[in-house]
DNA sequence: TGGGCAAATTTGGGCGTCAATGGGAAAATC
DNA sequence: GATTTTCCCATTGACGCCCAAATTTGCCCA
């Protein structure tokens, strides 16, 4: 099974598109997918992207819910209304519209991060910051390669 | 299926209209919906959109309930005397009066935001900080999309 | 081992179409 | 008769589609 892996930093151009790294592109084709689920990361300022397998899963989770529970309705609002289906370009590009940008504080260059099922879109910096802080969170815990 | 996903913002113009986003009024006609109910939202500050059948659906909820409850009649009077039937004009625009402004405090921009089956209005600022809090809350109960 | 060529990828724009918005005029309502 | 609602059109801006340049990558061969 392929994944996601690595990550790559790409330029955004003046109508505010950027291309998916190759990689990713040929993880998808190898899918299938066409059509990419984003949602903005509960954790991270980030966003999520990935087929619609990625929103079907959430959706499982919502079904066995009330749907009257304020649970449930938390989770809507974040999967649904905060979830977008979009299309690349025949070039392989996303176009980056404010839904991408508000919640990453993207400006002119995108983080590609694989993550195995999906990968994210993070502003470079915030994407190095994250990185050094899980790598200072494992060594706390214990987990050492030294 | 089509749903009503992702979410953004439009403006009210002098005459109170505003554009219902294109990809809702796809999947509305997908659905062949022309008449859309409308009220309000029971633990947010929105109103919710969608066509007849979402009323069926609460109707179908009220007919479970014990009529002579409190929560059958709260029911009744939120989706009953809370709710209005309305329609588009020809260029997909909505007509905001009192009725929407009230419980969601919007005055010269609305959020769309889509929850699948509906959709919702929402003042912009009471949705961001929605979502926050849909966030911190899943958080807490250990829905992670890690 | 290194250079050089070929292919793929990333990046930059032109252009047409559609959606969002603004405003005037006609029609309906009170 | 006046106000509100609906229709119509005009402008603006965003987005998709197409093609081209520049950069990178990988491969082959000397």
């Amino acid at each position: 099974m392929s994944r996601f892996l690595s990550n790559a930093t790409n330029k955004i151009d003046a109508k505010g598109r950027v291309s998916v790294p190759a990689p990713f592109r040929s993880v998808l084709a190898s899918m299938d997918v066409e059509e990419l689920y984003c949602f903005q990361d509960f954790h991270f300022p980030a966003i999520n992207i990935g087929g619609p397998e990625l929103l079907a899963r959430f959706e499982r989770r919502l079904a066995e819910l009330d749907p009257f529970t304020q649970e449930a309705n938390d989770l809507s609002l974040l999967i649904h209304g905060g979830g977008v289906f979009v299309r690349l370009d025949k070039e392989g590009r996303l176009a980056l519209t404010d839904f991408f940008r508000v919640h990453t504080g993207i400006e002119d260059e995108v983080t590609f991060a694989g993550r195995a099922e999906f990968f994210q879109l993070w502003r470079p910096d915030a994407f190095l910051a994250a990185q050094a802080a899980a790598r200072a969170g494992l060594k706390l815990s214990g987990t050492s390669s030294r």
